[in-house]
DNA sequence: ATGGTGTCTATAGTGACTATAGGGTCAAGA
DNA sequence: TCTTGACCCTATAGTCACTATAGACACCAT
């Protein structure tokens, strides 16, 4: 409940963000600027450590910066609607959910190629090679 | 079968690649540079169009361009061992599921957080705001 | 006073492209 | 022959979210 001044230094191992990284915030508007000692270090108040939490909690989520700052805008204005937060979020999950799906693929089609290879075998009659080079007209080996 | 010279442009439609990704992997050495014209255009052989299909299959499968480097390089080494090439796809598909597992976890937390959410509400009540807010004492909102 | 750690600014690098500026080349049509 | 438009050339800078480096200054304990 102290509000005494932070270091940029106490701020990241509290929130487990390298000190490089919070003053990248800064320097894009992300984190506001704090106040400064009189040997002009950074000084942060709770606020700062507050809003670098929720900056990396959504980060964790996979938003990206410009969506943190839009999250940051809206969730400051208490009376307006959560429509736009709402929309924020799902477009986010249905991202991640098209990543998901498209990693599936690759994971299977290199499962796929794993499987024929039986290690210990020679480059010219590798499997995965083959996979990977088209054939003379272009098309994929199976 | 025939191996009139191909531009670029000729390069770039055979493989759905950008004419200006084409022009960056010659310049990081990934692609041979081609013979030129009179009018210094690139003149481009089969073989460019071989190796170009190649690197855009192993894109397409995920390898970062350091790893298709590699690949290419084992891959004409035809009576070395199969093992690096091995090595390397075994390694990229469990960085492949890593990484989906991650996205699960996050689309999971979203779906959880968006659930919780009734579109129509106003900010200061908003579920998702409060689940992205950190609490005073620092710990996440159920 | 000194040494070690932490902090300051500014700049450049990462990966895999993408965009832009300012030109040169080529083939087809008038 | 001239012009138009599509294509090509180089070089440079921008993207995202940091990360790394250099050189200087501040603070604290001995």
């Amino acid at each position: 409940m102290t509000d005494a001044a932070m270091t940029i230094g106490d701020l990241a191992t509290a929130t487990g963000t390298k000190v490089v990284t919070i003053r990248y915030y800064e320097k894009i508007g992300l984190l506001p600027a704090p106040a400064r000692t009189a040997g002009n270090y950074r000084a942060y108040a709770h606020r700062h450590l507050r809003q670098l939490r929720f900056i990396r909690r959504c980060r964790a989520l996979g938003f990206t910066l410009d969506e943190v700052r839009q999250l940051l805008r809206l969730s400051s204005q208490e009376g307006k609607s959560c429509a736009d937060v709402d929309r924020i979020a799902a477009l986010h999950l249905a991202e991640t959910e098209d990543k998901i799906a498209d990693l599936e693929r690759l994971a299977a089609r290199l499962r796929q190629i794993l499987g024929r290879c039986q290690a210990g075998g020679v480059i010219a009659d590798c499997r995965i090679v083959e996979a990977l080079w088209p054939g003379e007209d272009g098309r994929e080996a199976s």
